[in-house]
DNA sequence: AGGTTCCGGGG
DNA sequence: GTGTACGGAACCT
């Protein structure tokens, strides 16, 4: 029996003998960093199907299914899980292998006995993470053997070790991890336009890391040798070489994160190209596999096994809101410096004309990569505590839109409080055009002009606290079912509620029913008891907000006090993005009402507020959402 | 007005 | 890979 620790930097699994086997991929905690691939093949596909009627029907006709050969599972078991709050039974069925979960879905699905088929598409890895409560980026305890080899493993790598697990990962702790970081970056001749990978060839490729290597190689470079500043330059022979010194470069440096900007459209698919002309693989997984393009969505992101492949713009978007987001205006934002700039379609006059301009080539080479790193330095550390929150890998998280990330996080809830999660919407447009669209924050378009002695008013996340004190949540929303009442005419009414609203109605304190929160414009009812599902992870989130804000001011420790800083901005995130749940189209716990009891929540605050304020001779410049800016007028004051 | 297409970043 | 996705601006009809 071996033990280790590993920082589990990412997952996957393959097909051995016809079974999944998980291959979590990590670097042994210690002096000796190397790298492991532990394997386990435990880990059981299942999905839970909810009977139309008599459970014991359902149970003959999946066996009568199997006995014709139309399909094929292990086993089936009665569970009680609970469906929105309520004790349900389920069967849960496990098959051999991921895959035949989308084969046999349809085909069990159409049997009349069956109502629903439930968490039938979760990624395999991601449901071994979420039911062995793994956390990817932190440390986990294994416990199995080493082996010599294994199937789909053919690396040269002489530190890596292969380990077989004996039985599941234990996390060990969720503390700051370190990990090593290269940015890299192509420059191409490519006088034609934008670059075409059959024609035009990469000149210098940048780097830039954490440990220790800065460097631009390069063809050229040769007449700078003399040159101090210039110091960078790795001059090699031919493209071949070049590329051949970027791979050896990663290798040798042990690199858990690499980072490029717009690398998977652009940097990662031209250099595939050109690597390819030059019979070069570019094989950079912990396991000796080759770069693999995934379709994820409108892109194609770049991945490697094992090493984690950033691309910043993905990350930039999603972090900071701008009107673009080239690097250039990504940095200044950052550093209130603008970054050395070549015109694209002049790089290869740069380069063609050497000297002092070939000169100005590589220092801009060498200061996008620079750049590069500076901001993942200053972004990264975010991602890192999101990821170890949301508990999905890191390059997932670091490509997910933030309803995503807050949807995960709560798949993984569910899962700790034994509830079964709801099957993603399956909207129309023409339920689209039913329903219509909500109606947003307050907004009072400010008034024209300077203005001096102004106050100003928010509260402190609106949108969090109306989910938790007014228990916004789907699972405890009274849905009125009257026969007459289809669901198309209470959008209808909702609306006529909307345009006819008094002001004195919105004031009102319609919601203190004794049992209910009812919402102001479209009255729905939400339950004060039990607590709902998003209030209570959202609480959690919170709390372990002011958990993490209370270690920051007991700690003295700079290092510890900015990684605690950085967390409690994380939870800070993902609170702020609950409310995206309910309105976000194809979000497993959409709902509609609860997002327009929200924003109306939101709404009559900030007018009692706004009233309060102007009692009090404050007049009210601008407003929105969730807070306004005030003069103050004393004459106003209302005696 | 209401639908449909295009585009982002990169050299 | 228990896949197939974004959101806003610009451009049609």
């Amino acid at each position: 029996m071996v033990k280790r620790n590993i920082v589990l930097l990412d997952i996957d699994y393959i097909t051995y003998e016809e079974k999944p086997v998980m291959r979590l991929f990590g670097k042994v905690k210690g002096e000796n960093s190397n790298d492991l691939i532990a394997l386990d093949d435990s880990f059981v596909p299942y999905l839970y199907i909810l009977p139309s009627g008599n459970i014991d029907k359902s149970i003959k006709d999946l066996e009568e299914l199997k006995r014709n050969g139309d399909l094929e599972f292990t086993k089936l078991e009665k569970v009680i899980k609970k469906d929105f709050q309520v004790p349900t039974e389920f069967i849960k069925i496990s098959f051999t292998h991921p895959q035949d979960v989308p084969k046999y879905r349809d085909i069990i699905w159409d049997l009349d006995s069956v109502k629903q088929l439930r968490e039938h598409d979760i990624p395999f890895y991601r449901r071994y993470l979420i039911d062995n409560a793994l956390v990817p980026m932190a440390e986990l305890e294994l416990e199995g053997e080493l082996i010599d080899s294994f199937e789909t493993i053919n690396s040269n790598n002489d530190s890596l070790e292969i380990f077989k697990l004996s039985e599941p990962p234990k996390t060990a702790n969720t503390d700051f991890q370190q990990f090593r970081m290269m940015s890299f970056d192509l420059e191409v001749r490519n006088p034609h336009g934008m670059p075409n990978p059959e024609e035009d060839e990469i000149i210098m490729i940048g780097i830039d890391s954490n440990v220790g290597i800065r460097k631009v190689i390069s063809t050229k470079g040769d007449e700078f040798s003399n040159d101090s500043e210039m110091c960078f330059i790795e001059k090699v022979d031919s493209e071949k070489e070049m590329i051949e010194s970027f791979i050896k470069t990663v290798k040798e440096n042990n690199i858990d994160i690499i980072i490029g900007y717009n690398s998977d459209l652009f940097d990662f698919p031209y250099l595939k190209d050109r690597a390819k002309i030059w019979g070069i693989d570019l094989d950079l997984g912990l396991d000796g596999s080759n770069i693999k393009f995934i379709r994820r969505g409108f892109n194609n992101a770049a991945t490697f096994k094992g090493l984690l492949h950033v691309d910043l713009y993905l990350v930039m978007r999603r972090y900071m809101s701008l009107d673009r987001y080239t690097l250039e205006r990504v940095y200044f934002e950052f550093f209130g410096e603008e970054k050395i700039d070549v015109p694209g379609d002049r790089i290869y006059e740069f380069w063609d004309n050497g000297g002092n301009e070939l000169k100005n080539l590589f220092k801009y080479s060498l200061d996008d990569v620079v750049s590069t790193l500076k901001i993942a330095q200053e972004t990264l550390p975010l991602n890192l505590e999101l990821t170890r929150i949301v508990g999905q890998p890191f390059v997932d998280v670091t490509r997910m839109a933030t309803g995503q990330q807050a949807e995960w996080y709560l798949v993984r809830k569910a899962y700790e409080v034994d509830e079964v999660v709801p099957n993603k919407p399956n909207m129309t447009m023409k339920n689209i055009k039913e329903r219509g669209s909500n109606v947003g924050g307050y907004v009072k378009e400010p008034e024209i002009g300077l203005h001096e002695n102004l106050v100003q008013f928010d509260f402190k996340s609106l949108y969090p606290t109306l989910i938790i004190s007014k228990n916004i949540s789907p699972d405890v929303l009274v849905k009125e079912n009257n026969s007459h009442n289809t669901k198309f005419e209470d959008f209808e009414t909702g609306y006529d509620d909307i345009d006819n609203i008094k002001e004195e109605e919105l004031s009102s304190d319609m919601d203190n029913d004794e049992d209910y929160y009812i919402s102001p414009e479209h009255f729905f009812k939400f339950k004060k008891e039990p607590q709902g599902f998003i209030p209570s992870a959202l609480e959690d989130i919170l709390n372990e907000r002011f958990a993490v804000k209370n270690k920051m001011k007991a700690t003295d420790n700079p290092v510890l006090k900015k990684s605690l800083s950085v967390q409690q901005q994380a939870l800070k995130r993902l609170a702020n993005t609950m409310y995206g749940v309910y309105g976000f189209l194809r979000f497993r716990w959409y709902s509609f009402e609860c997002a327009q009891a929200i924003t109306a929540w939101g709404r009559q605050h900030i007018k009692k507020a706004m009233e309060e304020a102007e009692a009090y001779g404050f007049k009210v410049i601008y407003a929105d959402t969730d807070g306004f800016y005030a003069k103050y007028l004393p004459e106003m004051k209302k005696e």
